[in-house]
DNA sequence: TTCCATTTGTGACCAAAGTCACAGAAGATC
DNA sequence: GATCTTCTGTGACTTTGGTCACAAATGGAA
């Protein structure tokens, strides 16, 4: 196991020697599958470095809806269950696996002993929660105050700054990001389209007027 | 102005002598008369401690509907004012006084340079705002998986173990935290009463059977 | 090629909550 | 007490988005 991206984070620097050690030793490579549940309900599994793929986080209401609150790319460790161990604050949320990937786990009784240890540590951490905060924020703004084209809309802008104009995402996938009904997507998608503002294909859909849609979103 | 309350926070005791001499040359205290406003859009105006009264956050749509994400009493300090100093990340989020009130502010320039050299206050208040994060994901839970019976319940549940089971509010106010209009609560409250659950005056609402609200909220 | 699962398209319908337009009631103020 | 303002009550209506029930298209897999 190559624990090389951990070390490659700001706050190794603040690490002492024995505690670079202790981290070392301690770290866990886990792999899933596209589609797999990494995490359920906000367990405090201790921290995560996501290597390679992607995770998402997402609330889960009783009767199975879903919304996406964030997600989580190469380079980046989750901030909700590393705060959920400093702290002893339960986040409801769920995290899934978007594409086959790889991921480091530290212990929460390693990572615990490490931030009760080091302050620039626990500080880096809480600061990037505090960064993830402003972001969930402004998706309530999205869901509270804004109709579902322009949700739709800043969805997939969104996903095209990710992933180019070429989306392979299919009406479904949509719909559960958004917390929304595939149908709903469906029949939204086929007015942009009829408006030129994208294409629509199986399993795929492209950008073709990110204009209008950052008009259309009002950005 | 007795910056005594400041004194009594527990990064206090963080603090070298002359940075505790900065903090009591330079906090101010600011009255706010009942609804008017103290920050809007997420100003940085620095570090607000509140001494007397409530602050009420909300989310503030373009049609001017509102949304109440928490509240900020007495002795406690308003994370996301604070936090957006730290590191630059704005909120877009509104404040006003819920009731006539005063708070203590430290200026940005000199609690940015505090933070900057003291790790431990700003770890402390970062973990706040973790707190403050939770706290706005489970509102968040409410609004997008929760019918308005329910929301309401959860609503009166709260208030009522704020401010016990006599609530000063007219139905307008409840509308305006729940970002919901005016008829709608009337019409629910209405609901509640003929099943018992509470008993409507003009100005005041009192909870009568908690129990069967706790249930309707499938708490 | 022929299935077959997955994805998309669509119309009809439903339900929740927001809007409108008032009327009436309760306190406050003069 | 007369008037005014603020609250509350209510019915009718609209909008949005979710649900249902299919049909049709597409692209692999056998």
């Amino acid at each position: 196991m190559d624990p090389a991206p951990f070390f490659q984070l700001p706050y190794w620097d603040a690490l002492t020697e024995p505690q670079r050690r202790l981290v070392a030793d301690n770290l866990r490579t886990l792999r899933f599958a596209k589609g797999a549940l990494v995490l359920a309900g906000g367990d405090c599994m201790g921290f995560l470095l996501v290597t390679r793929g992607s995770l998402r986080a997402y609330l889960l209401s009783e009767e199975g809806r879903e919304v996406t609150i964030f997600r989580v790319g190469p380079g980046e460790c989750c901030v909700l269950s590393a705060t959920c161990v400093m702290s002893q604050i339960h986040f409801e949320t769920h995290m899934e696996a978007e594409e086959d990937m790889e991921l480091l786990l530290l212990g929460s009784g390693v990572f615990r002993r490490l931030t009760e240890e080091n302050v620039s540590i626990r500080c880096f951490l809480y600061e990037m929660a505090a960064e993830r905060f402003s972001e969930v924020l402004w998706i309530m703004q999205q869901i509270l105050f804004m109709g579902f084209d322009r949700r739709l809309a800043l969805f997939l802008l969104e996903a095209g700054r990710r992933e180019g104009p070429q989306l392979r995402l299919t009406h479904e996938q949509i719909a559960r990001d958004l917390g929304s009904a595939r149908e709903v997507v469906t029949r939204m998608l086929r007015r942009f389209s009829q408006e030129g503002l994208v294409e629509l294909g199986r399993g795929v859909l492209t950008v073709k007027d990110e204009e209008g849609l950052r008009r259309l979103a009002g950005e």
